[in-house]
DNA sequence: ATACATGATTCAGG
DNA sequence: CCTGAATCATGTAT
């Protein structure tokens, strides 16, 4: 704010009473003409000087103006205004060098930047709760209902757009009102001091600057008000939702399609993710969880893989020669028909090579025989040992002998379960 | 109210 | 970075 006080134009009445020493000489001149006299009379003058200054702001606008106009009428101003000029111009360089072009703020662009990506300063109005929807949905990892769910969080962000517009167009309003008022007072003193319009110029972006740093704050303070409504919101949004009936399903047959090797690659992920309507990250927590959990309850597993296999086997019965959709996974028809209650037929078929034939490559998958065999070449990129190590656990499913299975039944950390598994489970046998 | 199911997170290992 | 494993925290069925 220095610089304007130097200018003089933040304050006027200041600018009458801190007057810089040319000002001070007119003004001097003009009351004392003819003062040239010793000590005592020169300081019974700057009695009076001070006097008139404390009485000045007592003045009417008139008798102001009927100063200002002696002012400008007196015989010696245009001398002392030409040396107004001189130094003016001095300072006004020395000014220039200490310009410098301030490179935009890198706060400030991420305060904006957050602000649009909340929806807080898009650029569209009435849309701000349909951004912050989006914002949601993205946020949420893609659950459509999810939006809908948080209609207060969209509702608070939508007030909190509001506030900020509002907020900023009064800002923006005594921006202009102010650098028009000073512009307009710049240019009056501009008759009785020398301004460039460089100067008003200056002026006008020192003014801009300041508003822009109260700018500067209103965002912060949105930022801030937006960060604790998603934390408070978004906390809520990563609460656990179950995935819709349709999305299980979709990914239990995939996974008991392919369980010799339920790796799904990233593409299957993407086009598993896509028909669930869920995203690659809850694809892989699905499986990870699934693998798990499969691995640990074998006897409710192979309950669920019947059925799975049932209803595959019928799209794919239904589909008929066409090996394409989620059917494609695995061959059934080769065993004996027995649908549902016949677990081991179902397992054996779905454990050996039958299906890999029919595989498709929208739904490309390591077979155990090939990750034992030769080395296809496979799209998927599992971890080396990820099949061997899933086969390995698991009781006889993707393993190749039955001995294997007794074996790492008892040294895999079977858990608690695996006695008990061993008597409900329908073992397949190879 | 409780137990179980399930999606997400965390952590260690490779 | 992906995985298995353990765990958390919630949803759901009883």
């Amino acid at each position: 704010m220095d610089d304007t006080q130097r200018l003089g134009v933040m304050h006027p009445q200041q600018g009458a009473v801190s007057m810089s020493a040319p000002e001070n000489m007119i003004q001097q001149y003009n009351l004392q003409p003819t003062g040239q006299e010793p000590s005592e009379q020169r300081k019974q003058e700057i009695g009076d000087i001070l006097q008139q200054i404390m009485t000045i702001t007592d003045q009417s606008l008139d008798e102001a103006q009927a100063r200002k106009h002696t002012l400008n009428c007196h015989r010696m101003k245009p001398a002392l205004f030409s040396v107004l000029c001189e130094i003016k111009e001095k300072t006004v360089l020395s000014i220039r060098n200490s310009q410098e072009e301030e490179p935009p703020d890198p706060q400030l662009m991420r305060l904006d930047n957050m602000l649009i990506a909340e929806g807080v300063a898009g650029p569209e109005k009435g849309g701000g709760s349909s951004a912050a929807a989006n914002a949601t949905a993205a946020a949420s990892g893609g659950q459509p209902d999810s939006a809908i769910e948080h209609s207060d969080y969209r509702a608070k962000l939508a007030q909190i757009r509001q506030i900020y517009h509002t907020e900023l167009e009064k800002y923006e309003q005594a921006c202009n009102e102010f650098t028009t008022h000073v512009v307009n007072l710049l240019r009056e003193q501009s008759r009785t001091r020398p301004i460039a319009p460089k100067e008003i110029e200056r002026m006008v972006g020192i003014i801009r600057k300041k508003f822009a740093a109260i700018e500067m704050q209103l965002k912060q303070s949105t930022c801030e008000a937006v960060m604790i409504l998603r934390s408070r919101f978004l906390d809520a949004r990563r609460k656990r939702r179950n995935f819709s009936k349709q999305a299980t399903e979709v990914l239990n047959e995939y996974f008991y399609s392919h369980l010799s090797n339920p790796y799904p690659s990233e593409e299957a992920k993407e086009e598993l993710a896509r028909k669930c309507g869920i995203t690659v990250s809850q694809v892989s927590n699905w499986f990870g969880n699934k693998r798990i959990r499969y691995k640990k309850n074998i006897g409710k597993a192979q309950e669920e893989a019947n059925l799975y296999a049932a209803k595959t086997a019928a799209a794919a019965a239904a589909v008929g020669h066409d090996g394409q959709g989620g059917a494609a996974g695995y061959n059934l028809g080769s065993s004996q028909g027995g649908i549902g209650g016949q677990g081991s037929g179902m397992y054996m078929n779905l454990n050996g090579d039958n299906y890999q034939s029919s595989d498709n490559s929208a739904t490309p998958l390591r077979s155990t025989a090939g990750s034992h065999g030769g080395s296809p070449p496979d799209i998927d990129r599992k971890p080396e040992d990820s099949v061997d190590s899933w086969t390995a656990g698991q009781p006889s499913l993707g393993g190749q002998t039955p001995l294997g299975f007794m074996h790492n039944m008892e040294g895999d950390g079977g858990e608690g379960y695996s006695h008990h598994e061993q008597e409900d489970i329908k073992r397949p046998m190879v």
